[in-house]
DNA sequence: AGCAAGATCGGT
DNA sequence: CCGATCTTGCTG
């Protein structure tokens, strides 16, 4: 079970996300260990994608997205629930992988309250880190593609980029 | 300082 | 379809 490394999350997003099926998400809290699989995502590429927190720019918030892949992004949506993402990606471009279902739990507020994913997470170095990682498992060969959910402010193009993976 | 919006979810 | 709930970022 070797640990996903920066060679994994630099690459662009495009090839990132759904190499990320089937993956295991190791949480480490004290003497507990619990492994999760990851059955969908979504891809968020960039200044140019509307549907993508970084086309505002680099904020406070989403400053770490511009860094090279392998940290974490974790923010608070609708006061309620946290979600969580692998940034991915060189230096300067900004992307990230929507976690949005692991084998156990559909829905990325309902995996993150599962997991206890909040604030504290946020930068958390997924190639370091002692309480989280990721590791490589064989490829999903057989997955599915479609638009992202929730993104309609986003406009034609990009809401209707296929960029949702799941098996 | 005030305000509008939001990568969701669960209940009508 | 609608409300819960609160941080963030923009405006003034």
């Amino acid at each position: 079970m070797k640990r996903l490394d920066t060679d994994f999350f630099i690459r662009d997003v495009l090839e990132v996300a759904p190499d990320l099926l089937g993956k295991q998400i190791h949480l480490h809290n004290g003497e507990n260990h619990r492994i999760f699989r990851i059955n969908e995502v979504e891809a968020y590429r960039g200044m140019e994608d509307l549907a993508c927190h970084a086309s505002k720019g680099k904020t406070n918030r989403t400053e770490i997205m511009f860094h090279r892949g392998g940290y974490i992004y974790v923010y608070l949506i609708y006061g309620m629930y946290w979600m969580l993402n692998f940034v991915s990606g060189p230096d300067n471009i900004p992307q990230a992988v929507l976690i949005r279902g692991v084998e156990e739990f559909n829905g990325p507020g309902k995996l993150t309250r599962a997991m206890g994913i909040d604030k504290s997470y946020y930068g958390e170095d997924l190639t370091t880190s002692e309480r989280i990682w990721v590791s490589d498992a064989k490829p999903v060969k057989k997955y599915n593609m479609g638009s992202r959910i929730g993104v309609d402010y986003a406009g034609e193009i990009w809401k209707n980029k296929p960029w949702r993976y799941y098996y």
